[in-house]
DNA sequence: CTGAAAGCGCTTACAG
DNA sequence: CTGAAAGCGCTTACAG
């Protein structure tokens, strides 16, 4: 590899007239930087990223905390892989590259790797957990952009969905549908989402002067086998809904099966909306109608308010990014002729 | 952020005994070690990364790259997210980082990027094209893996599934159901996984003393509308086939569409068989009896061989790994009774 | 077992 | 517009 030395020999230059060429070109003499840069370019000069990280502190990399503990099973949900992939590519387009993070780096301490690799900013997924490491993270003057759960510190924001709204759009769609009985499969109580979504079916409710039945909101952990397990509870209920609004689309596609079990028939007798729009939304059958979350939109909110951090020290935290989200109708809520894939 | 020098003084040492204490303890006085130690955990000291890199050229950094253009929407496929975690987990349990490179980073050389960043090693997922900065990668002395496309370079090896082997079981598996006229969806011609699947299909007719006929082999593009069309097909021939080995489960599933739009029951009038074993398979009903790929064993084998290539010097390209598959047999090739979730 | 010193490849005031 | 020099925080022969 050849160094900035070699390049300042052959060149006839100082090797900080070399530095200049490629961290402040207008401030040399135009034919020395391209001599400089023709020069570069032949003998495949590149400057050395560690040499440049510990002259100025600045790494150029992003840490992702993303726990993939066997243990919790949430890393599964098939949208962090468009997150992940529109966050790289946000980052990338700012000269910024990805570091994934050892999930239990340096005893856990996720400071301490950011410190080490001087990592300009960190991103954090959120692992349900109320995880200290994350909180002295947050807390820490390096920048941090949590995604799908709010918290806060001196330089750290984070990324949601408009949840509640969402939730109102799918109630609301339910009852242009005609469906005056609408229950609800709730996320875990203790997420943010699964909050924010019973709030927004709540609102819906009311504002649309539909009483609230205590018996018609059932808590599921946003996968297949609890929305299955919620939906047989409400096919029980002597008052039983017309529709229902799964706060996750697993949880959807588990209430399906329970109530096709049940020999009912979706959307004739139970209409069923979701929220999330993964890939499988759009696969089974009928379709799911589905409240999407922008999932490309996470990685790119993201980006911008961490390299806002970055730029501008005197930034503080950013407000968080509330993306909005947008209805998908197909099949379990309308009985328009099926597309073939 | 206390430095190595700022440790030294607190210690009454010098620098290079405390570099000692972290790279090299067993040469140190056993008391002077312990209370380096104590001191470093009280102040909170670490070495920097960027230093050790510029000193000793190893970053203990892995680049991953992966192509995620959306022009090409291979990225998509679910199993990237598995094999990805498997890969950080198998790589950190080494003290390895996964660094995700900017797809056209550096004008598209990777390699440069690779020298730039002092990476030890790079794995790259195959983005389905010729890419030359691959190939320019791969016959670098750079350790590289690859991901389900053979390549070969001094220090290059892959990792791939035995798909002719798992084709072979899917055919033998319709066999033993009594299943006499297997036809298949074949991947694309130009892929590995492809290739190989059709020739393990061949085999095992051959093997079975069945008849191979052409019009029962049609092409797809491993996703689901392929998978569809490529099914209509065959369902207009005058010889209809009793089974279908589909390459890919996303077409399987669409075949599966294509049957029952047809009139038709699987696995009644057809049975299927498809390959990956993707969270779809087992989520659909029927369930998908399918040939399921190892995927965490790919970032297991891939972190391995790069490791021993990175550890020993010496070492050329290891051998390639060719992962097991295995039979999961579901709804689509059996009438027991379906199971709920 | 330990220290002084050189070196890794850059950047950046400071002079000119 | 350019160069000499110090410095970023480590590691590693080389002596002792």
């Amino acid at each position: 590899m050849a160094t900035i030395r070699d390049l300042a020999r052959q060149c006839g230059v100082s090797v900080a007239t070399i530095s200049r060429v490629f961290n402040n070109p207008e401030v040399v003499n135009a034919e020395t930087r391209d001599n400089v840069l023709r020069v570069a370019a032949r003998i495949g000069y590149q400057p050395n990223e560690s040499a440049r990280t510990l002259a100025t502190k600045k790494s150029y990399m992003v840490g992702l905390i993303w726990d993939t503990d066997h243990r919790r099973p949430g890393w599964r949900h098939p949208f962090f892989q468009e997150i992940i992939i529109g966050l790289k590519t946000a980052l990338s387009e700012r000269g910024y590259h990805l570091l994934m993070l050892a999930t239990s780096d340096d005893e856990g301490s996720h400071l301490r790797a950011a410190k080490r690799h001087n990592l300009d900013g960190v991103v954090f997924i959120d692992n349900g957990t109320q995880d200290p490491a994350l909180t002295q993270l947050a807390e820490s003057d390096v920048p941090c952009v949590s995604l799908d759960r709010p918290i806060t510190g001196p330089r750290t924001t984070y990324v949601i969905s408009d949840n509640a709204g969402g939730a109102r759009i799918a109630v609301n769609h339910l009852y242009e549908q005609g469906r005056r009985s609408i229950a609800t499969i709730a996320g875990p109580g203790r997420t943010r989402p699964g909050i924010e979504r019973l709030d927004g079916y709540r609102d819906a409710l009311a504002a649309l002067g539909l009483p609230e039945r205590s018996h018609h909101v059932v808590e599921g952990d946003f996968y297949l086998a609890g929305g299955h397990a919620a939906m047989r509870r409400l096919l029980e209920l002597d008052e039983r809904p017309d529709a229902v609004f799964a706060a996750g689309d697993e949880m959807a596609i588990g209430a399906i099966r329970a109530i096709t079990e049940a020999g009912l028939k979706v959307p004739e007798d139970i209409a069923v909306v979701g929220f999330d729009d993964i890939e499988l939304a759009a696969l089974v059958q009928p379709g799911l109608t589905t409240v999407a979350q922008d999932k490309g939109g996470f990685g790119t909110a993201a980006a911008t308010a961490l390299i806002a951090m970055i730029d501008t020290p005197a930034t503080g935290s950013p407000p968080p990014s509330v993306l909005p989200t947008s209805l998908v109708i197909r099949g379990t809520t309308s009985t328009l002729p099926r597309t073939s894939p």
